[in-house]
DNA sequence: GACGCCGTTCCGATTACTCGAACAGACGCC
DNA sequence: GGCGTCTGTTCGAGTAATCGGAACGGCGTC
């Protein structure tokens, strides 16, 4: 036998750990409810091995089972980790305050990212405070994901990788076509990425959807790596690019230093 | 033997799984970087078993490991399980544009909350957009947890509890007086959780914290379980508690009514 | 009432797990 | 420089925790 050349990490790993998470995972996609078969369904399971694992994480608080349906959805305990997944950022609990007066500021609406693999999660959002705002809204919340490389979030964070790093994150892209200038060649986007590094900010102009622009800007941490990124979201409608960049580029830019001299960026 | 009853759950129990969900727990309280030696001690496992474990976790991403320290840190896929939860719960879509709307109409933070146990849990928060307004903050964000007692969330949650259940909830509740006028007795809080179940909503003038005031009202499902509860949190100097009831209890209960009524509640 | 599906329980076979021991590297201390 | 002790990590042999088939009871439906 050869035993040791298969599976994916070979030596230490836990089979059960790996198939106790997947169940728990199997609640991301659409549906909040599900039974054991199901699961055991879509994790590849039989019915009595994933039912230990359910009855499992139940006990431990992670599911719970509708006492009508006999269903389980997921628990409390599963938002004690994401939270606690949370508020370990740093990043986050340093910009909170600064975001906000950011949307303050200028009125409209101001994420924060991070990247992870070909995605960005959102971490952080202030809605515009302005009633009369038109609202872009392509139901993001915290923990929502999107592509990188068709927002200018992905774009100022993948301008900042390592070029190893970067280079091995591209390999995964596909370039999907999501708006009407929507970046779809590996050489564009590493032309991108290089003019948004010089810049030192990334613009989208409807890449990711019709209608929808924005202004991003880095966010570094003290060893100089870009952490996070924040970014002002605007209707195409209410500002032209050269606006986006001449009325809003500076205070942007300005908030996300403030960000990263928080967490002891030193700027070169 | 008797064998069944020793343990927790006697017959189906995944070991592995409980311990990984164990060592992803742990980051919960305080520091945000654990090492492989450290989980170790806080688990009870030998630094091997702990170390596959970790292994298992990283590779899937719900552990980060510093490059530097070698410690390790919670991952991005945890975000993903926790806004998982956040997002399968439907009073919060529904709620949160209404929530929205009652923060902008009064001016003051707007807070919805679960039952977890003797916990409240916040789920939604829209913070007073007046900039003016004295700032009430707890350190206080979506996922953070008081206890039901001292606040009036938690007052109005367990008030529309079925009696066994609320009263098995309160064997577990520890009196501490957090504020001026913390209920401190099982007895008084019974009192209390009989008035607020026949006027509709819970005040609180100072139980939970010197200065702080606020009113709650239940939002109830179609079964007519009381699911969540949402309030007001206004700073004593702002307002009277005549006040807070005659100018405020009447938007903040109609705004919980109209989610309800998006939920399928029947009123009777 | 027979079928199909569900969640759940039980059991023996087996496989994946446990822990001690050992390694390599980092740090502090004489 | 050479201890001593702390890391994180790897290996192996023994064992205990896990696996999935089979069976049970409860629901709907045809």
């Amino acid at each position: 036998m050869v035993g040791t050349a298969d599976g994916e990490a070979g030596t230490s790993h836990s089979q059960s750990l790996e198939r106790g998470l997947l169940i728990l995972s199997a609640f991301r996609s659409g549906q909040p409810q599900l039974g054991v078969s199901e699961l055991g369904r879509c994790v590849g399971l039989s019915r009595s091995t994933t039912h230990r694992y359910v009855a499992t994480l139940a006990t431990l608080g992670y599911l719970q089972q509708d006492e009508e349906t006999k269903k389980y959805r997921l628990g409390p305990r599963v938002l004690d980790l994401g939270f606690s997944a949370i508020n370990s950022m740093e990043v986050r609990e340093v910009a909170a305050p600064h975001l906000r007066r950011l949307s303050d500021a200028t009125g409209f609406t101001v994420n924060m990212a991070i990247l992870d693999g070909n995605d960005i999660v959102y971490v952080e959002r202030c809605r515009s405070t302005r009633p009369g705002q038109r609202e872009i809204d392509l139901n993001l919340h915290i923990g929502s994901r999107l592509p990188a490389y068709c927002t200018s979030l992905g774009k100022v964070l993948l301008a900042h990788l390592s070029p190893p790093l970067r280079d091995a994150v591209l390999d995964g892209v596909d370039f999907a076509r999501r708006g009407p200038n929507t970046i779809t060649s590996r050489r564009g986007l590493l032309a991108e990425l290089e003019r948004v590094r010089e810049q030192g900010f990334a613009l989208n102009n409807e890449e990711l959807a019709y209608g929808l622009r924005s202004i991003a800007a880095p966010i570094f941490d003290f060893h100089g790596d870009a952490v996070a990124a924040v970014n002002l979201a605007v209707h195409s409608s209410m500002i032209s690019m050269q606006d986006l960049v001449a009325r809003l580029g500076g205070t942007l830019r300005r908030a996300a230093a403030e960000v990263s001299a928080h967490l002891g960026h030193q700027p070169a």
